[in-house]
RNA sequence: GGAGGGGUACCGAAGUGGUCAACCGGGGCAGACUGUAAAUCUGUUGGCGUAGCCUUCGCAGGUUCGAAUCCUGCCCCCUCCA
């Protein structure tokens, strides 16, 4: 990839690292950076900061890291920051209220599984890691002063974020506002060229700037990817809403879960998570427009793509497989989890339908069960159970099914 | 510190002594229709083997036959003044 990068000509360089990104800044600035950095015979130095305040990481997360590949792949320097100081604060940054608070043993729990999903995607050995608290644990007062005096409340509660939450007279407290502060001291000490992250990332990145003058270096370039939408079309991915697609889901769930997104949303998917070229994207959804292509085949190829990136061809191929003869053929899905029921739990050989459904945790409560059995989203080898009260007859290797896309088999266990 | 407003289920929001497990909207779930898409329509949305009970309207007490609703204390948020 390095012998490579020296045959690109700046421009392509520029082309190959705009991809899909929505917003650069200052225009025009990645390239001189590019220059400058050619001149100097250096790589850039790429910035990507994230802070492990949860554990399963999605697609969404992934987007400013798969555009830090891209930077990897063509031999520039990717430095990682773990906020392990900044997820203590937490990011305001498109938010309408303050985030959890997390302690500061929480976060560095979260941060090994953080990094061990990142490394999926990043090249290890070639990436800088660094954790924020190794600076901000020792700074004194006095230069947290310092820090706080380089920005103003005005430029501060410009912020839509902050105006919202400012008209709609909801709290805003002190410690949020130090957070853009906090990041962009993130970018002086690392002397980062570039800082990816989302588009909501744009202040924040725009904060580094300054303190990056502040200290005397020259101001990093911004590259925001959009924020990616989540299955259900509106809103942004997070776990919180409960529309995310996981790293780690298992191929078939990650499958069916690309194949219901809403068409609108393709575009969005191909350019932000698969390699597809930009000409064959647009080759796609010209021919859904005109016809040509069916819009179901197209997304089914998208769902392959995702699912290729996370888990590899065979996996793929398999994933598609199994969702066409799922539901396309309307036949048992060949792997299904098991739920093991013991012999002994059984009255007359027969299990209470309700207390099937909570075993399998297809349901949180008898309640509930009982209700998806009413509305009849229940069926046991494909024949539906209507009768909340019904008494099933236990058999090994039989097939819960609840609602369209939750399966189980059962096994009768001594 | 002073004055006023407010805290209701996943979110928004009604409800100011019983008819309130709490109107309505969004979201979620399920069914129909489909391409497991979107849109649309319908149902459902605290728990308990369903029968009445139990727990829930910021927290803790109190008044009352009965409290989301009244009283007291506490916590938190917003606005104006300082």
């Amino acid at each position: 990839m390095e012998v490579e990068r020296q045959q690109l000509s700046v421009e392509e360089e520029v082309a190959i690292l705009s991809r899909g990104a929505e917003d650069i800044f200052p225009e025009g600035e990645l390239e001189n950076k590019i220059r400058q950095a050619r001149e100097e015979g250096r790589p850039l130095r790429v910035k990507l900061g994230v802070d492990p305040t949860a554990t399963d990481l999605h697609l969404g997360h992934l987007i400013p890291v798969l555009k830090l590949r891209q930077f990897q792949e063509l031999g520039h320097q990717a430095v990682l920051i773990i906020g392990d100081y900044t997820a203590t604060v937490g990011d305001p940054s498109g938010r309408n209220k303050a985030r959890p608070q997390l302690t500061h043993e929480e976060v560095l729990e979260n941060a090994k599984t953080y990094t061990d999903q990142l490394f999926k995607i990043l090249d290890e050995s070639k990436t800088e890691v660094h954790y924020n608290g190794e600076w901000f644990s020792k700074m004194s007062f006095q230069e947290v002063i310092q820090l706080l005096s380089r920005m103003t409340l005005a430029r501060m509660l410009e912020r839509e974020d902050f105006a919202n939450r400012m008209r709609e007279q909801s709290p805003i407290s002190l410690h949020e506002l130090v957070y853009p502060l906090m990041q962009g001291y993130d970018s002086a000490m690392v002397r980062a060229d570039i800082e990816l992250g989302g588009t909501d990332q744009k202040f924040n990145i725009l904060v580094g700037r300054d303190i990056q003058r502040e200290f005397g270096q020259s101001p990093q370039v911004g590259i925001c990817n959009p924020i990616l939408i989540g299955i259900d079309g509106t809103e942004k991915m997070s776990k919180s809403l409960g529309n995310i697609i996981g790293l780690n889901d298992p191929p078939n769930e990650m499958f069916g879960k690309t194949m219901s997104i809403p068409d609108e949303l393709m575009r969005m998917y191909f350019e932000q998570i698969t390699p597809v070229s930009l000409a064959e994207i647009d080759e796609l959804m010209k021919g859904i427009q005109t016809g040509t292509h069916h819009p179901r085949d197209v997304k089914r190829r998208l769902a392959m793509e995702v699912v290729r990136r996370f888990h590899g061809d065979d996996a793929a191929t398999k994933a598609a497989e199994e969702f066409d003869r799922v539901f396309a053929q309307q036949e048992l899905p060949e792997d299904m989890p098991e739920v093991v029921l013991e012999r002994a739990r059984l009255e007359d050989g027969r299990i209470w339908i309700v207390r099937l459904i909570v075993t399998a945790q297809f349901a949180g409560s008898n309640a509930e069960a009982r209700r998806l059995v009413q509305q009849g989203a229940v069926k046991i080898d494909e024949e539906t159970i209507t009768d909340d009260s019904y008494d099933w007859p236990a058999r090994d290797n039989a097939v819960l099914r609840v609602g369209r896309r939750r399966f189980a088999r059962i096994r009768l266990q001594d």
